[in-house]
DNA sequence: CTGCCACTGAAACGAGTGTTTCAGTAGACC
DNA sequence: GGTCTACTGAAACACTCGTTTCAGTGGCAG
C-alpha cells in the first residue's frame, strides 16, 4: 500500500532541509534515495514515509529552492523601486558567489521541466517564470513611461537577468558580464521612447 | 574487455541521426539503451559496439546538436553584418516554432552540463557560450562604436538572446518575447556611447 | 498498564540499468 | 575456397533503482 507523505513534522522539515543542502552540492539528476539517505543521516524507509515517493521528495526539494528565490523576491520588492533599480538589486544577488550553487540547481531544474512536462518538475519554469515577472512588473513606473509597452520592458529585463546568468554560471566571467548588465542600465537610462 | 568505439562508418552515422531525432522527441535526462535502440531499430550491443558506451553515445548526439548550431551560425554570419541586424537573424531563428525541440534539448543540456561538471555533457555549457561570442563578436562594428565596451556588447547581446530563449521555451509567447527583443534592438539603435 | 502515535531498521521484491560473453552472419577481397 | 572486416542476436552478469512488508522503537496521554 502506497505510503501517504506527511504534510509536515519536525522530523521533516529537518531531513528536508538536509536533502536541500545535499542536492545543492550534487545536483538533482543524479539523485537517487540510498545515497542520499546515507549522507543526510537517515535511510530511504524513512524519506519514503515522510515524502510518500521519490517525487515527493524531489518537489519538497524545489518548494524549498523556490522558497529561497521567493524570500529575495520580497525583499527587493519592499523599498518599491523603479526598473533599473530592480534590475540592480537583483543582478548583485544574481552575481554572489553564495548563490551559485542554489542557481545552477535553478537551472538544472529548468531545463528538465521544460524536457519533460510531466514528472515532479511540470510547471518549474512557467512558475519562476511568472514570479520574476511579477517582481519587475511590481516596478515604479518611470513618470514618463507610457503604460504601452511596459510589458516588453519587463520582459527585456527578466531576459538580460536571465540570459547574464546562464553566461556567469557557464564562465564565471563576472567582470564581464556584470559590464554588460551596466551596458543595459545605460540603455534604459537613455531618453525618449 | 571495452568495446572501443568506431570513429564513423555508415552505419554508425545513420543510428547516431535516428537516436539523435529520438532524443529531440523524449530528451536526453532519462534515456536508456535498451527502449531507444528498439525505437531506432537496433539493439544494446550495437549501440555499444558503434558507441564504446552509452556516455560515448551521449557525446555524439550532444555533438550532433552542436553541429545544428554551428551550422546556422555559420549561415547568420555570412553576408557579415552590424550586430542589431545579427541579433534581429538569430531571433528569427530562435523563435522558429521548427527549433523548439532542438534548443529545449539545448537547454536540458547546459543545465546537467552546470550541475555536472563531470559526465559526458563537461565542457557543452561553456562551449556553446564560446560559439555564439564568437558569431556575435564578428558583427561589423558601427561606425562611431568604439572597440573598448565591444565585449560587454556583445555579451549584453547574447544575454538578452538567451534570456529571452528560455522565457520562450517556458510561456510559448512568442509576441510578448519578440516585443523584447525589439524593445532591445531600439536601444541599440540609440545614438550615444 | 494500555493504547496510540510518529518514526525507524532490515530485508526483500521486481524491474530496469550499462555492459560483457559467446556465437554467429553477410559481404568484400585475395 | 579462405580470410578478414563490419555488424548483429541472445543471453547473462552484476549491479542499482524505487518501493513494500513486517516488525519493531521510544514517548506520551488516558
Amino acid at each position: 500500500m502506497a505510503e501517504i507523505a506527511r504534510t509536515s513534522s519536525p522530523r521533516r522539515d529537518e531531513l528536508l532541509e538536509r536533502a536541500y543542502q545535499y542536492v545543492l552540492e550534487h545536483g538533482l539528476a543524479d539523485m537517487s534515495l540510498r545515497p542520499l539517505a546515507a549522507a543526510i543521516g537517515s535511510s530511504p524507509r524513512v524519506l519514503l514515509f515522510l515524502f510518500g515517493s521519490k517525487d515527493g521528495l524531489v518537489r519538497a526539494i524545489l518548494n524549498r529552492a523556490r522558497s529561497e528565490e521567493l524570500a529575495f523576491l520580497a525583499s527587493a520588492g519592499q523599498p518599491p523601486a523603479d526598473l533599473p533599480g530592480l534590475v540592480q538589486a537583483t543582478w548583485r544577488w544574481l552575481a554572489g558567489e553564495q548563490h551559485r550553487r542554489l542557481l545552477t540547481l535553478w537551472v538544472e531544474a529548468y531545463g528538465r521541466s521544460l524536457a519533460d512536462p510531466a514528472g515532479p518538475w511540470s510547471d518549474f519554469a512557467r512558475q519562476t517564470v511568472a514570479d520574476w515577472l511579477a517582481l519587475l512588473a511590481a516596478a515604479r513606473p518611470a513618470a514618463e513611461q507610457p503604460p504601452a509597452g511596459a510589458a516588453a520592458d519587463v520582459t527585456l529585463a527578466l531576459a538580460v537577468l536571465r540570459g547574464a546568468l546562464l553566461d556567469l554560471l557557464a564562465t564565471g566571467d563576472t567582470a564581464r558580464v556584470s559590464a554588460a548588465i551596466t551596458r543595459y542600465l545605460d540603455c534604459l537610462a537613455q531618453p525618449g521612447r
